[in-house]
DNA sequence: AACACATTAGTGGTAAACCACTATAATTCT
DNA sequence: AGAATTATAGTGGTTTACCACTAATGTGTT
């Protein structure tokens, strides 16, 4: 099977963190980098000349953020595959990066060899993760699962309660949700007030508060 | 390079099914497929014997859920790798997917060397992830991008008005944002008013709602 | 039969958020 | 210098949601 030559570009302000990317790939002879830029204009020139096939790319950078510039090359070039480098864990770029048009989010933490794991991957099509950034997801999960456990009130819920409270994070007010289902007001309200109960919550909106943190659990 | 043979456990209620994803898998012999199950209680069984190093398991089948099975399983066998087969694009299943422990979410509409990439690659410790599944994620990104185009309103915000906004996603009252500015609450009630605005909404809690339904947007 | 619980509905009150204004000082842009 | 915007602060009013009760009806359990 002949292997087409992946044609690489280098984005990031470090110098020396290039460096150490090329002598990565230098070795695989699948591999050619074709360029390097320390800031996201430098890259976009670049880019515009063609032939790119996939960037690497660091988060942190003065000026254009790695971000920005991902979503702008995804939108112009549909074809170039984006590999993400980062020095943090930062949950919301992750949840968001097939939106944004990653194709792999890698810690810088990790081990070197992880970057050329993550061009074949992408080069394959497929989506690569830092197993130590999933091993940090599933850390998380755990925590909100005992969480969950300590707060056993979500399943003690009835199915009338569960339907309110799905109601509610439609954004449906108490009125709304009494007329939807044909009964008083007062009895949503009272609903309500036995579903905090039940979750042991109170204060303002405390309904709506619980659904933007809990959102994961609900599911 | 001796790879060691990757053990397989297939789950899925459809015996057809099963045979269609052994016959894929048959040809690879650094794969072999040491058992089958109909349901979860079958597959626990036959996980409690050892030895399982991978499980394709089916989302949709009677009784326990193949998400609940697969919660079950990384709680008990950290090391056993998981690969959901589903039927169709459900999002919240797969945004929570590292959070249930899945290794790899293939739909099944898939060309049939799916599963073998996605056995290589979580082998590999690496996540694999449908490309048609990606594409849709990207599809409906490129929507809510257009969404955002056309309320321009988040990007007319000062920063002061972010600031607050973000200090209300994070479930502060009116009353704590001003005191935490040492200003009046009236103020932030201003402020409040005026983000309303030119985000173009109104209503009660229209804010928190507002955060609800553009969680992604505002990042 | 007695009990727990869910669902229904009510009274009366408080707090938070929103709505529609007005108004002033400071800053920025032209 | 003048205009627009931002940040500040206020009056007065409405709606929504919460809080603390009471209470009737039905349903299922023991």
């Amino acid at each position: 099977m002949m292997e087409k030559t992946k044609k690489i570009l280098i984005v990031d302000d470090h110098p020396l963190f290039r460096k150490g990317i090329k002598s990565v790939l230098q070795e695989d002879t699948g591999i050619e980098i074709i360029g390097e830029a320390g800031n996201s204009a430098e890259a976009l020139n670049f880019i515009d000349k063609g032939n790119v096939d996939i960037i690497i790319l660091d988060l942190q950078m003065p000026g254009m953020s790695g971000i920005e510039l991902s979503k702008l090359i995804k939108s112009k070039y549909k074809n170039i595959l984006i590999i993400l480098l980062t020095m943090h864990k930062d949950e919301r770029i992750f949840n968001n990066s097939l939106e944004y048009g990653l194709d792999a989010y890698i810690l810088k933490e990790n081990a070197v060899d992880e970057v050329l794991k993550a061009v074949h991957v992408v080069a394959d099509g497929n989506f690569y993760l830092s197993p130590s950034m999933s091993e940090y997801m599933i850390q998380k999960s755990m925590k909100q699962k005992k969480l969950a456990d300590e707060n056993p009130g979500i399943k003690n819920l009835t199915e009338k309660e569960k339907e309110i409270l799905n109601m509610i994070s439609q954004n449906r007010t108490t009125r709304e949700i009494a007329e939807s289902f044909f009964v008083s007001y007062k009895t949503i309200e009272n609903h309500r007030a036995n579903i905090c109960k039940k979750l042991n919550i109170s204060g303002c909106n405390a309904l709506l508060k619980f659904i933007i943190e809990n959102k994961t659990l609900l599911s």
